[in-house]
Formats: C-alpha cells, sequence, structure tokens
DNA sequence: TACTTTTGTTTCCTTCATGTAACAGATCTG
DNA sequence: CAGATCTGTTACATGAAGGAAACAAAAGTA
C-alpha cells in the first residue's frame, strides 16, 4: 500500500508516518500543500492523506487541483474538530472521506483500508478498442470478431492493439517494431512480418473481408 | 431526496426530521432498529441515517442485515462520542459514513448531501462480495461457494477478494504483487503462482466449472 | 516451550510464446 | 521479361512462464 501524507506539523506526521510503516505501508510525505501536489501529481499512490490547514495550499485547494488534474486518487482530509466549514467545503470538493482530529489512529488505519479497498474497475478507464466488427477490451484481453472469440498471446495481443489505436493510417515496420517491440528496427529480423502472419490467421482467416493489408515496401494498415 | 430516519430518542428524531423536511427533504423515520430495517428493506431511499445504539437491532446489525440482502443505499451512522470501536466496527461492516454525537446539524446535512451525491460503485462499500456462484463475506471472513464453506488463510483471502474485486479483468502479475504482497514485483520469485495454486485447489477442484484462469504471459482473470 | 498453521522458497517438470531460419511467393524496377 | 527486393509461410530451437510438490521459515497458539 503506497501511502502520501501531508501534514505540516512535523510531529503528528512522523508519529501518523511510524504507525503506518509498522503497518508495512510504504508512507511518502509532504510538509506543505505545494509539494505534496507536486508528489501527488507524479506518484501512484493508493491512498492521500492531507491536513486541511497548510502553509501555501489547503487541503482543499490541493484536492481541487488534483482532480482537474484527472488524478482521481482517493484522499483523506484531516481536520481540526472545530472546523465544520472545512469539512463542509471538503466534501463538496469531493473528498472521498475525512477524519476530525483528534482521532484514534486504528479509526485512521480502517479508514485508509476502505478507501483503498475500492475496485480496480471504477479505477481503471473503460477501455474497448473497436474497428469494423472487432472489438478489443484491454482489461479482459478478450478481442471477438464476429460474435468469436479469439486468444493472441501478448505479442500479438500488443500488435493488434497498435493497429487498433491507428486505424486506416499506414504502419511502417520501424514504427511497429518501436512500439510492438520496443526496439530500433534492425534489418535482420523478418518478426514482424511472422507475427502480422499469426495476426491474420487469428483475425482475417475464414472472415469474408480481409483487415490487414500489405503496403509493398511501405507497411501495414487496418482496413476494412 | 428521499430520507430514512432511524433514532430512538424522539426528541432528537423529531428536531432532526424538522431540520431536514425545511430542506425540501422527504423524511420517513422509525424508532427501533426493526422497524428501520423493514423500511430500509422495502423503500427507495438516497440515503439511511441510523443511530447506532438503538433497542433490539443496532445501527450495525440493521447495516449488516441491509447489505447482506443486497441493499447498497448509502447509510450513515450516529455514534456517540467515545465509543471509538463502534466507529471501526461500523467501517468495517460497510457504513458509508458515520458522525459522531453531538453533531452540528450544518454538517449532518452536508454529509448526506455528499453521500447522495456519491456514485454508486463508490458507496457500495459493501461486505459480501458475490461473483458467479461464489459468496465472499469480508466481515466474517467466510468464502461460500456452491453451498459449503470454504476456509481460506489470510493470503489467499486477500489474494480472492483482488479477483472479486475485478472479475472479468486480466490481473498481471506485478498489480496482484502490489496489492496482495504489497511489494513491487521481482522476478525472483514465485508466491504468487503457488497461491494460485491453493485457491484453485479450494475453490475451483471438483467444481464443474473453473473459475481462475491463466492467461500465459498476461497474469490471471476470475470468470465463468 | 512445543505444536500447529500459514507463508514463502526451492526444485523439477511441462507447456507455450517468441524469434530465427529457410524457402516460396509476390511485387517492383529497369 | 529478368533480376532484385520485399513479403508470406512454415518448421524449429530456445527459453520464459507456469504448475505441482516438497521443504523451510515464520507466525500464531496452547
Amino acid at each position: 500500500m503506497r501511502i502520501l501524507l501531508i501534514e505540516d506539523e512535523v510531529k503528528t506526521l512522523q508519529s501518523l508516518r511510524q504507525g503506518m510503516e509498522e503497518q508495512g505501508w510504504n508512507v511518502n510525505t509532504a510538509t506543505d500543500g505545494h509539494s505534496g501536489l507536486r508528489l501527488a501529481l507524479n506518484g501512484d499512490y493508493d491512498v492521500i492523506i492531507s491536513d486541511v490547514t497548510m502553509p501555501g495550499l489547503t487541503g482543499i485547494q490541493l484536492l481541487k487541483e488534483l482532480r482537474s488534474s484527472g488524478v482521481s486518487t482517493p484522499l483523506l482530509l484531516l481536520t481540526a474538530l472545530s472546523d465544520t466549514n472545512d469539512k463542509i467545503e471538503g466534501l463538496e470538493a469531493g473528498a472521498d472521506d475525512y477524519l476530525a482530529k483528534p482521532f484514534d489512529f486504528r479509526e485512521l488505519l480502517a479508514r485508509v483500508k476502505a478507501l483503498a479497498r475500492r475496485p480496480v474497475s471504477t479505477t481503471r478507464k473503460e477501455s474497448v478498442l473497436r474497428y469494423a466488427d472487432v472489438e478489443m477490451d484491454l482489461g479482459s484481453k478478450m478481442v471477438v470478431r464476429n460474435g468469436k472469440v479469439i486468444l493472441l498471446t501478448p505479442r500479438e495481443f500488443a500488435l493488434l492493439e497498435f493497429f487498433m489505436r491507428s486505424p486506416e493510417i499506414v504502419l511502417s515496420k520501424s514504427e511497429i517494431a518501436e512500439k510492438v517491440w520496443d526496439v530500433n528496427f534492425d534489418t535482420g529480423t523478418n518478426v514482424i512480418e511472422v507475427y502480422v502472419n499469426y495476426l491474420r490467421n487469428k483475425l482475417d482467416k475464414g472472415a469474408e473481408k480481409k483487415l490487414i493489408h500489405t503496403l509493398f515496401g511501405q507497411g501495414y494498415v487496418l482496413r476494412e
């Protein structure tokens, strides 16, 4: 579990960090809003815990910044008991949860766990590519053409994905080599031809319309 | 907005009802757990607000009953300030929020609004996961398939939980390592294979339909 | 402490994906 | 058309990935 903890009061910060590390969690910290925001934007956290009142950038501003940057990591706000207005504002800004100080540490743990438990499907963006009568589900790795399920190996899948993301565009072999094989194309191999062949066998064989076409000397296209 | 308010102390009940009706909300009430549960099961509410300590059926028991009946209406628990244990138990049983008495009425309004606003997927902090003929109770750590109780070790349970939260999505080993083992996948181990094997022995062995499938080179899926 | 359960490693074996090579066939150029 | 180049197809070696079992270590319990 990766946690980002943003809290300006160093003593509190340290004790929270320690407690969470004893849980085996991986904790990053920041002591002001700006550096917290920077970490939150770059890091890949399961949960962000942030104080509301901080110098520079409040927890609520930070939250708004994050959401408008498209980061949807669950965020738990820590507020001083008296700040009812803060709580209200925080919830309305889209905080996932908050906790009033002083709080019981076990309670913090329980809430963080609850936030982290949210399903992958809601955090992962919907991912189905479609072209012609081909459907490609990036989550379940399923490819369906004409009602039939087609099983692809990882490499075949990556190759088809590249085609599906650029349909009707001619893809040169060096582009394919770079995107799918992650290498600079060296002429000493014919892997691409071989894998295009594999794909054709699984995707186009027996179909009335071929989808993968060769452009001699130029590359391949996915096109009806 | 349709609200169900369950609270045994009549004075509190009346003042809360009045305040919410002034907001233009439609409020139903119950003064004990059993009648509250009956209303909750039948009515179609946006938010349920329930006291924890009540004669007959406590708020937490009510919550568990509701969730195991498949009702996922957001529920806000009202607890006495001191009952930290209640809070934790409540959250783990799938409460969506709680508020310690005495509270500021404006805060209650804000929280109720926040709950009503949440997308369905995030309010379902359900304590029972279901997929195919498998039922997984996160509270009692019980797994039932096809009427048979399956006992899992903590690690096996965590692994299955991860699968159950993302059914029909291919989970790579690095994702599994991160969520279930909380480590960055180092290739020097095959714990994941081993535990998948354990799970299969307990879950799929002797079942006519296997649920855990291997996608060679890609990961595992929970799928019928 | 001794015992049990849970967890993780090691080892061996099997299966499958990958890339190479060889060759056949297609396409282009002059 | 002829030669050169590019592409398609197949077979195969290799090694990576996965499965199963036994073993060792760690944690929990009486």
